[in-house]
DNA sequence: GTGGACTGAAACGGAAGCGAAACAATTTGC
DNA sequence: GCAAATTGTTTCGCTTCCGTTTCAGTCCAC
């Protein structure tokens, strides 16, 4: 069974959802900011700055400065990988961790109340 | 009848959907923008700067650069108020319509496509 | 009609994003 | 051992966004 909607549901989910992290002043990250941290939190590790590149086929720059970024609300970490050191690894963070886990709850709160 | 959904399957919706706006190289709208956008679309008109000023939280010069963004892009559209000519009434566009209507089809595939 | 209130836009300096290219550090292949 | 390939970062010039402040145009009360 697969959740199912109408486009105008969805919509308007979507603008509640984004109007409410708008409105509450959370940590304004940009769509592809927002793509990395979930990926990095729902996708199986171990991540690369390679790897993120090539699953939102963007360049490894942009990578990186989302890792700053992200990294300076210390929404993820950075390790270097002693196996091949030419690699770095991101792993989720607790204040990470916590912050995906009320943005899903968000979601679900907002998929509840929207009218039929 | 609401949308049920679990914190997983949301938080994979939203990743699916971004990843797949940012792969396709839609335009790239920060989340404020998207908001202002869907907003537009869904809440019913009159919209102008101040309005939507306040009913986001953000200050008057976000909206006035968002609409330029977007005006740009042809999303939205700018006009005089006849009737009280301080105000700016903004609407919607052929070419708005269309991208905010191929977003949310995106939308209800994506939670179709969601594991269990 | 004139002063004050209101609306949206513009100006300003600063922060952060972009793509492309160049860069060190490391591993691999021979 | 050493050139070639690979990885992530940095640099460059440019664009866009931010908040605050200032400005021009319009309305309204008196």
């Amino acid at each position: 069974m697969s959740i199912s909607m109408r486009p105008s549901q969805a919509l308007r989910l979507w603008q509640q959802v984004l109007l409410s992290q708008v409105r509450d002043d959370a940590p304004d990250l940009t769509m592809r900011q927002t793509a990395i941290l979930l990926t990095i939190y729902l996708d199986p590790p171990p991540h690369t700055v390679r790897g993120l590149a090539a699953r939102l086929n963007v360049t490894k720059p942009v990578i990186t400065r989302a890792l700053d970024t992200m990294g300076a609300l210390k929404l993820v970490s950075r390790h270097r990988d002693e196996l091949d050191k030419r690699n770095v690894l991101i792993r989720r963070t607790v204040e990470g961790a916590l912050f995906v886990e009320r943005f899903g709850d968000g979601i679900v709160a907002k998929a509840h109340e929207l009218p039929i």
